[in-house]
DNA sequence: CTGTGTGCAAACTCTTTGCATAAGT
DNA sequence: ACTTATGCAAAGAGTTTGCACACAG
């Protein structure tokens, strides 16, 4: 299962310090291919059986920690049973749907936050989340 | 284990529909009595069994649910395994502390957001969380 | 009394871990 | 060859649920 793309993903992975390895690469194939995307563990994992890499879920977790420190990818801020990845790594925000534990990009995130505080001591500032909580109109 | 606050809680628990019970009342108390709080289900179990109300693990879920359904007290959005329940339902914001797992608050909060998006076909806004990640300076 | 709430223990889901096997350099 | 990654299955953590008993109105 080779894709045109695999040559891009291995050369993201050394730059990253990771080997680049048949899973390793599918599964950044996968996540960077389609432009930004937020997925949860599963979610990929589907996905790559379905593309023909039939990795393991436990392979996922570990890879996508491992993406996680690395810094291709993140960790979203919101309070789903299930922990979300991010492939924008830089600081932009998010619609969460309550009840569904749904995550939606923010169309036209042309957001600004003003005021920033200042990181307690010793701490600095890793990242700024947005989440706009949705629900329903009209209970 | 009654204290001068029960009358407090009592009223605020009626005032959200909710039958003012022995459990309930020292939870909200509990959580109410000492200003803004945002605790784990653990937390406050430990805190309530320390005061000498021995409600049951699963007593406390269920009750911090009703709660948020009651709109006493709301989720944080924060991608911490545990849940975070806050008695501040009003938006404001916090810092997450990364590896720690642990919220803080933001001590002057005048963070002001422009530009906020619509909501999608049909949803609403219901609220607006900023979390602002934060690590050890130096790696 | 009657309907809700609570406690307990078991079930469930998501995630992590230990160890043998497989793959990368 | 030597090191690192993967798969599997089992363990772990947090949370939810079903049902009998207890409490509030």
């Amino acid at each position: 299962m080779t894709s045109m793309n695999d040559a891009t993903a291995e050369r993201r992975l050394r730059r990253h310090g990771l080997r680049p390895t048949r899973q390793r690469i599918a599964l950044a194939d996968l996540l960077f291919a389609k432009g930004d995307r937020h997925l949860t563990v599963e979610e990929l994992h589907e996905e790559a059986v379905e593309a023909g890499v039939p990795v393991s879920l436990a392979t996922v977790y570990n890879t996508l920690h491992q993406f996680t420190e690395a810094g291709m990818i993140r960790v979203l801020a919101v309070e789903s049973a299930k922990t979300y990845f991010d492939t924008n790594v830089s600081d932009h925000h998010h619609f969460f749907v309550e009840g569904r534990n749904e995550v939606l990009d923010i169309p036209v995130s042309n957001i600004t936050i003003g005021n920033l505080p200042e990181a307690p001591d010793g701490m600095e500032i890793a990242h700024v989340d947005v989440v706009i909580r949705l629900r329903p109109k009209q209970a």
